[in-house]
DNA sequence: ACCGTGGTGTGACTATTGTCACCGTACTTC
DNA sequence: GAAGTACGGTGACAATAGTCACACCACGGT
């Protein structure tokens, strides 16, 4: 991790703060399937995204899990940037879905650096609004479309992210949408039939 | 609005940033029924609420109007704080629902304020984790939850802040939870044999 | 007192989603 | 290559939620 690259992948920060972000930043490499951040655990650090694709969850109390977001390099956790504000604890599952490396910037420089540097103030609300937007993008899609909407719009946002065709099972698309397999596997059918997917096994081809 | 009533409502601050809350915040005094903010609109400041309760929606293309939380006295319009940071515009319905009076605050003193003071940084930030627990918990209700089961959330919830017995009709709630009035009409019935609410027109009890 | 309106109760039916059962097929492991 | 396992397809049925139709009643205005 170097300066160009940091500055790179978050552009628009004051001179000194990317310096701040090298020297007192820490590099965490994990694993794909790890997880970074459970339910109900304290967070210590703020965590921003410098490569891979880290996967956000919802639990509820039969461990059943409710997919909210990706966040991509570039990005941050803004559920730890907060927690960490506070020290409480963490409400959601975070899974590495790939191998990923993390900066993690202890918490007290969080408060530091959001009255040193107004660009850091400015990137942590802005995080905070744009992850605000995805889970309201989410309450829309199950308060108001039916589960084939819902299924299109997961395919399409997994798409965007995770590259076409999608490598995904329809039992962990079920898992996500907190449905079941067979009427993902049902609803897939009737899209392949409108040529909207194409099929193979273990992967989806989103063909819009 | 003075001092006093100021840290009683908003307690934590420093002693200037209440002085300055005084010297810049423009009281606003809206009616039950006023929209405060409309999907689309830009917003032009951050909006402390200091008396009554706004409700938000979010909205669908057909104008269809989904609940998330509720407002009261001593909280602050997250998105209106950060909308108001970045100059965008709102993502939701805020309508007032009884008289409110709201502390309006210019856009330019949230950036100097962030800066200046570390409480209201604090309370910022605080604001914005509450509001995003409320959106997960909402979410929660939406993606794990059937209807029986979400109504008695909204009831137990809406009678927290609004008080019980809840003046409310069948067709109001309906149109929260986005279903239809018979469907709320018939598992309010079935709550009434099992002695969880006690009905009568325009009003609910919630018996727990 | 009468009427009109809005709020509520309810039966019948439809649509959507969830569940169960079972099968075929690909891939892995030995 | 045989056996075991994960994945996917599909029919039958159950449960839940949405829609339509209509009746009844409370209340306000005249």
């Amino acid at each position: 991790m170097d300066l160009p690259q940091l500055k790179i992948l978050f552009p628009g920060l004051e001179e000194p703060l990317y310096q701040a972000l090298l020297d007192h930043g820490e590099l965490k490499e994990v694993r794909a399937g790890d997880t970074l951040l459970r339910h109900g655990q304290t967070i210590r650090s703020a965590m921003l995204i410098v490569e891979g694709i880290v996967k956000l969850y919802r639990e509820d109390e039969n461990g059943r899990e409710f997919f909210i977001y990706h966040l991509e390099p570039g990005q941050a956790c803004s559920l730890s940037m907060v927690c960490a504000a506070r020290q409480e604890t963490s409400e959601v599952l975070a899974v590495a879905l790939t191998d990923a490396t993390l900066l993690s910037i202890p918490l007290h420089f969080m408060d530091a650096w959001m009255q040193q540097y107004k660009s850091w103030y400015q990137f942590v609300i802005t995080s905070y609004r744009n992850r605000f937007e995805e889970l309201l993008k989410t309450i829309d899609a199950i308060a108001f479309s039916s589960m084939d909407e819902r299924l299109e719009y997961y395919l399409r946002t997994q798409a965007e992210t995770l590259g076409n065709p999608l490598k995904i099972t329809h039992q962990q698309i079920a898992s996500d949408l907190n449905t079941s397999r067979e009427v993902v596997s049902r609803l897939l059918k009737k899209m392949e039939n409108r040529n909207k997917v194409g099929l193979s096994r273990n992967a989806i081809e989103w063909l819009g």
